[in-house]
DNA sequence: TTGAAAGCGCTAACAC
DNA sequence: GTGTTAGCGCTTTCAA
């Protein structure tokens, strides 16, 4: 033991864990012996006698979306300043995986907390998860007040989108992604967005026009926008979900020799580094990645440290409409307004 | 304790960690206990107890570039499968981060092995590392004999690029990338493939045409291609060091008015999903990442599992020229030679 | 303010 | 094959 280079045990751990009542001669000796025997604490021991793990997890649906790739990259950092490891789980969207986690899974202990982007999971199996694990909620769902939730306005940003396109004069818009069903809470409240920005204008919604897509990646996007393509009367712009379906269906639009934005304006969603590079640059809607990660670490590490669990705290982060060459065409600028 | 509820500590130990010496009578007992008090092990003293964390790390300098979100997608899996959880760790290249995560890093204990893809760090700096720490590198580094390294053929793979290029009747041909500097090794393999298609054709490199990049982003594309431009004799054909990279240059010479592949050809490296999406879809070199993924987890295990270290393993893994509409036009098609 | 000692819940060497 | 027992290296009451 370290402890014996100096004075002994208790204090040692005192002073690792910078507590208050050492005497300053007391912290000096030991800070001494441990540089000289370059002591390092175990963790593992550590761990095990504290109870807590010192990592959180975050579990996203899909890693390789650069939307999370991205947003991850914020909460590691954030994490890593508290000193706490991030481990990273993917669900591939698979309800049963995502219960799991948050229920009596099997890998309690290893985390202190979770920071979830949930897709499959619904309403009722949030609601009977296991209540002693803190948990913040990314993305679109609401909280029941026994967990955090960060998120953009969904409805607003949507309708600021919509409103974009119809701003350009066009009329027959077209929506991708929205996802009728149960675990499809985030597509929805866009599609609601989409709804309100014609409903404000006193203009009809092209039912026929809202087009429904599994997931937000570039593949739906592109057959999404072909089967737009092929009716009688197709669009003249395009409300697409993410900035991946954004990227498919531009490119189903140029390979059938239409012009972006000229034949049609496309719009999407989540600012990713893709959509600022492709050809032509991707009009979107911008949520503040750097501020959700911090405050979803920091609502969670707070939630951790509490033995009575904070109310349920609803976070809505900021975000704007970056303006590129999808709608505006070579004569891009950007233009912001904050939700 | 469980064991109350049938026999006694030892066993449960057994049983639980399935090892072989337990009556077929005594397991089940135990099982019935187990499953009757919904008993679940403490991962964080067993770890203590054995030593070991259950968790490997991975670390990448860039977790947002879609070759390394995606190659984690597949050791994620392979490692899970095997009862191992992943960490991440992102170094930003920052070699004082890289030389830390691999020598006695505050964090060791936290995991039993790294996989990791190193960017600033010297070949002398992987020398004086922690001996005991299982490692698998990922990428162009050469083994020394005490740790395995997984990769492809960066320098047949990249001759093949170029002459894929030649074969187009390219005769200007330009590389973005190369990195003539200590870190640089990958670029570095990358621009000798490039010079030995030359030679083998008995052809000049136009050296003045080999533009450096300090990464393989696609603002470092965008920018290189410009400057490229702007020179009095430009390209015909571009060999570009990442997918990324050729996007960005793409996405200059179409903001140019030039177009792809019919006035300057590009072939990029990677195969990423952005790729097969952009306007144009990019040609490019394929590693077969699902492989790399594996065999970095299967060698891994391997390593943490014996007291005595396996001699350090060279793992070749196969790759394929993708082609696409960078450099066949509209009409392109799927060529494949495995390396 | 600091020492002593009792675990945290498991694994593994050692006997039976 | 299975029970006994001694730690793993720390945190944390409890006294002093």
């Amino acid at each position: 033991m370290a402890k014996l280079a100096g004075v002994s045990s208790r204090t040692v751990s005192n002073v690792v864990n910078g507590y208050a009542n050492v005497t300053e001669r007391t912290r000096a000796r030991v800070q001494q012996a441990v540089d000289q025997l370059g002591y390092r604490p175990n963790v593992l021991a550590r761990n095990l006698a504290s109870g807590r793990s010192g990592q959180i997890a975050v579990v996203v649906p899909y890693l390789d979306t650069p939307y999370f790739s991205e947003l991850l990259q914020g909460i590691i950092r954030a994490a890593r300043v508290q000193g706490y490891n991030v481990l990273i789980d993917q669900t591939d969207g698979d309800p049963e995986h995502e219960r799991m986690l948050i229920n009596h899974g099997s890998s309690r202990l290893l985390f202190d907390g979770v920071i979830f982007s949930p897709l499959g999971l619904s309403q009722e199996a949030l609601a009977d998860r296991d209540p002693d694990l803190p948990l913040v909620i990314l993305g679109e769902r609401v909280s029941d007040g026994r967990f955090d939730h960060v998120g953009i306005d969904d409805v607003t940003a949507s309708r600021q989108a919509t409103e974009h396109l119809l701003d350009l004069g066009r009329t027959r818009l077209a929506a991708i992604g929205d996802q009728p069903y149960a675990t499809g809470e985030c597509a929805q409240l866009r599609t609601r967005g989409f709804r309100e920005a014609h409903e404000r204008r006193g203009l009809p919604v092209h039912e026929d026009l809202i087009v429904h897509t599994p997931r937000f990646t570039r593949p739906d996007g592109a057959q999404a926008m072909a089967h737009l393509l092929d009716r009688d009367d197709p669009p003249d712009a395009v409300f697409c979900y993410s900035d991946l379906v954004a990227l498919g269906a531009i490119h189903t639009l140029i390979a059938r020799g239409l012009r972006v934005p000229e034949d049609v304006a496309v719009i999407g969603y989540d600012d990713i580094e893709d959509g600022r590079y492709s050809n032509p640059s991707v009009t979107t809607i911008s949520p503040d990645k750097e501020m959700i990660a911090t405050t979803a670490v920091e609502r969670l590490l707070l939630r951790i440290g509490s033995t009575t669990p904070p109310p349920g705290l609803e976070v809505r982060a900021p975000h704007r409409l970056i303006v590129r060459e999808s709608t505006a065409g070579s004569r891009a600028s950007v233009s912001a307004q904050h939700g």
